[in-house]
RNA sequence: GUGGGUGUAGCUCAGCUGGUUAGAGCCCCGGAUUGUGGAUCCGGUUGUCGCGGGUUCGAGUCCCGUCAUCCACCCCA
């Protein structure tokens, strides 16, 4: 094999092709009846915009994007996420001053330098959505409550939903210090590494696996240390997700490794829990907006993974069932290829037609025709006025006249 | 970036402690039979045994490197 594709890259075949459309148009139809409209941003950025909206010390930021330097010089990044793109394009075209609430869609490939393993890969692509404008945790609920349709749309029946709150800057100014204290005083259990990681960012040592389960429980909190605002925020969320019945669970541990959020996060799984069984996370990001040179905006957002969705769906929603032509075009000979076209054309207008230009015997394409689970194969020679219209569904065979055609397969059709 | 597993025909794999011309099933191609539907029978093609080096009289088999892939850490979708 001469080429092949990059690492961490993978082809869609024909074969998987039905089921990527079939998540792809589950979460449209979703977007549609929420109210969210599309929006499509480049592929690649200024490294800048990634590096202050993600967060210049983020895993993402300091070793996973591929960033290269175009022939003018610029710093170009292809893009890690979309969070970023969107409020970009929102405020360059001016969409805050389009009124009200944006709700936003996407749907494309991002891109992230990673170690490729089972569900992770470094092209993988994302459907995700947008809500600028609002501050109510109404909004927050309305974003899950709609991940949660499509993934139950798409047969996951067990649909795990967990949420906390990592507040705003008031809360963790007066959290982080707290953590900050309690991890000082367990120094001895951590390594030089760990300390360093954890005196930066503390909240991420709740998603250090090399700490169990019962020291993560002794460290303080972030949902006992949430300032009046983000508490009363928090409680709204959860009490409305109860009312519109939407199961979850408060994950106190549950933090986020993009530097953007604010009060609520969120992560949705679909079923059994492993290393990367996330099929899609979220949360709020109250502030990104105006760090992006806007005005004050409150907005929430949530993105799904494509590949870990169509590799988890449920097998009874796999939709394995290839669909083969309604007609199978049969050349008696080659030189039959010419009245063969114009057999095929007449045939589209009732249906998809396969033409057989293989040369190969007129037996051995009628058995092509079966393997491709025509419902007709239809055999046409280079001067005859008759074609040869078999059904093999109905297993019944019939004459029919050139010019017949048409009339033939619209009675045939009904 | 770290650690472990794997790498033999298009696909799934076999190949014992290194030994002569590298195999099976499926797929594919051709033929036969059947008034022709993925049926049955017969026949056939396909491999630089991932790549590079080393050990050896001899390497698919052992060693080193490299690449790819899978799994876990890390991180996240």
């Amino acid at each position: 094999m001469k080429y092949t594709r990059p690492r961490g890259t993978h082809d869609i075949t024909p074969l998987e092709i039905a089921r990527w459309q079939r998540v792809e148009h589950t979460f449209q139809r979703a977007f549609e009846r929420y109210g969210y409209r599309g929006i499509r941003t480049p592929i690649f950025e200024s490294t800048d915009l990634f590096v202050r909206a993600v967060g210049a010390q983020s895993d993402i930021v300091t070793k996973e994007m591929y960033t290269f330097t175009d022939r003018g010089g610029r710093s170009l990044t292809l893009r890690p996420e979309n969070t970023a793109s969107v409020i970009r394009a929102y405020l360059e075209n001016g969409m805050h001053r389009w009124g009200g609430i944006q709700r936003l869609c996407y749907e494309g490939p991002m891109f992230r330098y990673d170690r490729p393993q089972a569900g992770r890969y470094r092209q993988f692509h994302q459907v995700g959505a947008e809500a600028i404008g609002s501050a109510s945790p109404a909004l927050d609920v309305e974003i899950i409550q709609l991940v949660v349709e499509a993934l139950r749309e798409l047969g996951f029946t067990s649909v795990d939903v967990r949420v906390n709150s990592v507040g705003t800057e008031a809360s963790r100014v007066r959290y982080r210090q707290v953590l900050l204290d309690a991890i000082e005083s367990r120094r001895a259990d951590l390594t030089e590494d760990a300390l360093a990681r954890y005196r930066h960012n503390p909240l991420r040592i709740f998603d250090a696996k090399e700490y169990s389960a019962a020291f993560k429980e002794q460290l303080p909190r972030i949902s006992d240390y949430l300032v009046d605002d983000d508490r009363v925020h928090f409680d709204g969320v959860q009490n409305m997700l109860a009312s519109v019945a939407v199961p979850f669970t408060h994950d106190v541990q549950l933090v986020r490794g993009l530097d953007y959020y604010t009060r609520t996060v969120f992560e949705v799984y679909g079923g059994e829990r492993s290393a990367q069984s996330a099929l899609c996370g979220g949360g709020r990001y109250d502030t990104l907006v105006a760090e992006c040179g806007g005005p004050d905006t409150p907005a929430i957002g949530m993105s799904a993974g494509l590949e870990r969705i169509v590799e988890a769906l449920p097998a009874t929603s796999r939709t394995p069932e290839e669909v083969g032509p309604h007609y199978y075009v049969v050349c008696a000979g080659a030189d039959a290829e010419a009245r063969a076209l114009q057999a095929a054309r007449i045939l589209r207008e009732f249906g998809s037609v396969e033409l057989d230009v293989s040369g190969r015997s007129v037996k051995t394409q009628l058995e092509a025709a079966g393997k491709k689970k025509a419902r007709v194969a239809v055999v046409v020679d280079a001067a005859g006025p008759e074609v040869a219209y078999h059904d093999l569904a109905a297993r019944t065979d019939a004459k029919v006249g050139f010019a017949a055609l048409r009339e033939f397969a619209l009675q045939s059709k009904k």
